[in-house]
DNA sequence: CTTGACCCTATACTTAACTTCAGGGTTTAA
DNA sequence: TTAAACCCTGAAGTTAAGTATAGGGTCAAG
């Protein structure tokens, strides 16, 4: 069953609209899909994951010229192109993993927030999300 | 000691232009600094905190007003506001935790790619991220 | 007392990532 | 067979986040 897709269809279960889709093609973050008789779109259920890979990386901090490097990371076995790929991949993870380290600071840091405000005990009578990420910075800081 | 630092100092040591700290200062993530006599810009050490805080926040996919809102967020105990500054928090802790569990993903994801490419044993003749994300698929996400 | 490296404001320009608009063709349900 | 609800292209407009430009003050060194 679950047959070509037209964009409204897909731009529908993705969350974006029809005019994103086609201007994510125009980007080359989309392949040019099929098309009917009369010219639409058709799109199969692949293109909604991509889509919704392109949503997600986006939502993290990346461009568009970043996602679709990702896009076409393509790792043939056979091909010598392997190198370029390799480093690549490398670099995009210390990326992530920079992310990573930062987010978990700032999950840190507001979770201190959270506990801080009604109902606290360690009464911060005065706690700002910079404070709140010195705390976890080795200095001890006092007033 | 470390006294006031005028904007091109503060500038080389966060790793922006000064118009972006001007830029900044207009949008409201950064206070009006104290002048000299002439007019100049004086910012102290915890400036330079705040501007790599921004910095950090951007590249994790926050945007400047929410940013500004983070920078906001101030805990006073006694206050009655609590409860909204608590929810606000929450709020972006979950959206926080949803970025972390979107680059575990893309980590592991480009981690696969680059143990399949170039001697990798598991011989993904043909691997890109989706197919990659798709080996650890178990459940939808929404944004 | 002037030159170069700073600083100031205000305004205009740029880029990324869309969104809207103008002017059409297509499909389907009544 | 016509009206609503789709689809198409191409071009112009918008928003966020800067960047550059014009036209000027300030300050330390020579």
């Amino acid at each position: 069953m679950a047959s070509y897709l037209r964009i409204g269809e897909l731009a529908k279960q993705a969350g974006v609209s029809v005019e994103t889709l086609r201007f994510y093609e125009k980007q080359g973050l989309l392949k040019t899909p099929h098309r009917s008789e009369s010219g639409y779109r058709l799109y199969d259920q692949q293109t909604l994951k991509q889509v919704s890979f392109i949503l997600r990386a986006k939502a993290v901090g990346f461009s568009l010229k970043d996602i679709a490097d990702l896009l076409a990371l393509e790792v043939n076995r056979e091909q010598e192109t392997c190198e370029s790929v390799k480093s690549f991949a490398e670099a995009k993870l210390t990326e992530i993993e920079n992310k990573l380290a930062e987010l978990m600071r700032m999950r840190d840091a507001l979770q201190q927030i959270t506990v801080a405000c009604c109902g606290g005990e360690k009464s911060a009578a005065h706690c700002t999300i910079l404070t709140a990420l010195a705390e976890g910075e080795s200095r001890p800081e006092h007033h």
